[in-house]
Order: structure tokens, then C-alpha cells, then sequence
DNA sequence: TTGCTTGCAAATGATTTGCACTGCT
DNA sequence: AGCAGTGCAAATCATTTGCAAGCAA
């Protein structure tokens, strides 16, 4: 993770701790996630990471109350990606588009691009429903 | 809107306000401007709008920062559609999405209801950017 | 009448901030 | 050295809740 060098935040510690933990994830954290597994303390992990969001490398992403996730920018992970929701209790987890969908996506924003107004920078594509866990408890 | 009838909700004076006031928007709304709007007290309003979200007449819709939004389920009102949110100050806006892209999209959803384990309920497609005013402004 | 609803104020919980201290560059 | 970054505790803000009084069915 070279991303700060070129922003202006220095690469500190805690910072490579909140980095290194979401980097490590394979879904969006919350806050409280985020400082158990770094250690950071609460009120730098909230301060870092609204940082590292300013500066483009961390994206918020709003699930369903417990407060807002957070994971890598894609530039910064692997891969583009979208969220399968459980609107039950707000757990997000990760999954890859079909191409032919991404394809129709791109299609699509270029159009509303054309007659919004909006500057668009990204799409979320999200799919909610209750994960296996809440199904079966 | 004769939503409530067959639901565990009676009718009353401040539901039908809340009711009338995202009837009317053409976007989700802020608790805060449902309160301005209808002049239901903070708390009833979201007394309201949580158990007309639970009784899936409202839906919930999470915007960047500021408060959740709300808006009539897709049933309740004129029609299926998307939102364009700006990143910068919060706005939600409606628009329609492609059929085209719609068809895609329900293929994606079937695929994942038989891999995820997770009972989908529905999918959200929302495009980010910022606004005519945010860059004007 | 009956119990769901309401409105106020107090409680809660998440997030933010002041400030003196620490540590990166 | 110099200033961004930190940690604690206090402050703030949205949202939730207790409870007595009000209203729909």
C-alpha cells in the first residue's frame, strides 16, 4: 500500500494498522470493526479513516443501520466488486458482477451523464435480502 | 393510499401526513424534511416511518451522511426506478433505468439467490457523482 | 371501551472535537 | 525543529425510549 505517499497524509502507524485491516477484509467493516482489529483508538480510527476517504483511498459504504462500513477503494484492492446486503442484521459481503453486466452498467451511466448533469464517478450495485444465518436463526 | 388497511397500522392523522409528504416528493426524503414537511413531531416521525418501513410500505434509502432518507415503496408508487446520489451534499434524485438493463440485472439476481445462500428481496443500482449545483457551486 | 398512538423530555449511542502530548519526516 | 498525528475525555448530534394523556376503531 503505497497510496499516501502521493496525498497528503503521512504513512503513520495506525494509519498502516486501519489500512492493513481493511486491506486484509474481504467485505466493508464498520468503525468498531476497524478498531478491534487494529487496535487503533476509536476516536483515530473515526479521524483516519474520514482521512483516507477524503483522500480517495477508503470508501464508505451505507449498509443498514450499525453505522457505516468502510473498505479499499477499488484502485486500491482487487477488484471491481459489489455488495449483497443482509437487511436483517447489516452484515455486507462481497461478490463479482457478470461482465455482460458491467458492461450494460457502463452503458447506462454514460447516458445519465449525458442528461443529469451529474459529474458521475462510480455505480453501486447492491442486492439486499437476509444472509443464511438470519434465514436459519 | 389505502396501504394501511390491510397492515397492523391504523390510519391516523400524523401517518397520513408523513404518508402525504413522500407521496408528494419526487425523491427520498431526510427525517428532517419529513418533519418540516409534515409537521409531525421528531419523534413520532420516526416512530412512523420505522414501522412503515417495517410494515414495507417505506423504504429506507442510504444516501451519503446526513440521515438515512425515505421514500414510498416501489409498489406504492408510480414505478420502479434508481437513484443518482450526489457524493458532495447528500442529494437523491430519481431516474429510470434501462429495461434493457433491468432484464440483466434480474438474470444476476437469480444467479446469485442459487450461490449466496442470502433470500433476496430486491437490488439497489445507484450512480454517484456530484451534482449540478455541488459543481457549479 | 381498548389499546394503539402521541408528545414531551430524558436517555442512548455513534461520531466529533478541544487540547496537550507524541512522533514522523 | 516543526507540525501532522494522537489519545483521552468532554461535547455534540441523530435517533430511541419511558410514560402519561389522546384518539382511532
Amino acid at each position: 500500500m503505497q497510496a499516501l505517499a502521493p496525498l497528503e497524509l503521512r504513512l503513520t502507524g495506525n494509519r498502516r494498522s486501519v489500512l492493513a485491516v481493511l486491506e486484509q477484509s474481504s467485505r466493508p467493516l464498520t468503525v468498531e470493526e476497524v478498531v478491534s482489529g487494529s487496535g487503533v483508538p476509536t476516536s483515530t480510527a473515526y479521524r483516519n479513516l474520514a482521512e483516507l476517504v477524503e483522500a480517495g483511498v477508503v470508501v464508505r459504504v451505507s449498509g443498514v443501520g450499525g453505522g457505516d462500513r468502510h473498505e479499499l477503494a477499488e484502485q486500491f484492492s482487487q477488484h471491481h466488486h459489489h455488495h449483497l446486503v443482509c437487511t436483517d442484521c447489516g452484515m455486507v459481503t462481497d461478490f463479482d458482477p457478470s461482465p455482460q453486466l458491467e458492461k450494460l452498467i457502463d452503458r447506462e451511466v454514460d447516458a445519465l451523464l449525458a442528461t443529469s448533469g451529474f459529474e458521475i464517478t462510480h455505480h453501486v450495485f447492491d442486492v439486499r435480502g437476509r444472509c443464511r444465518d438470519c434465514v436459519a436463526g
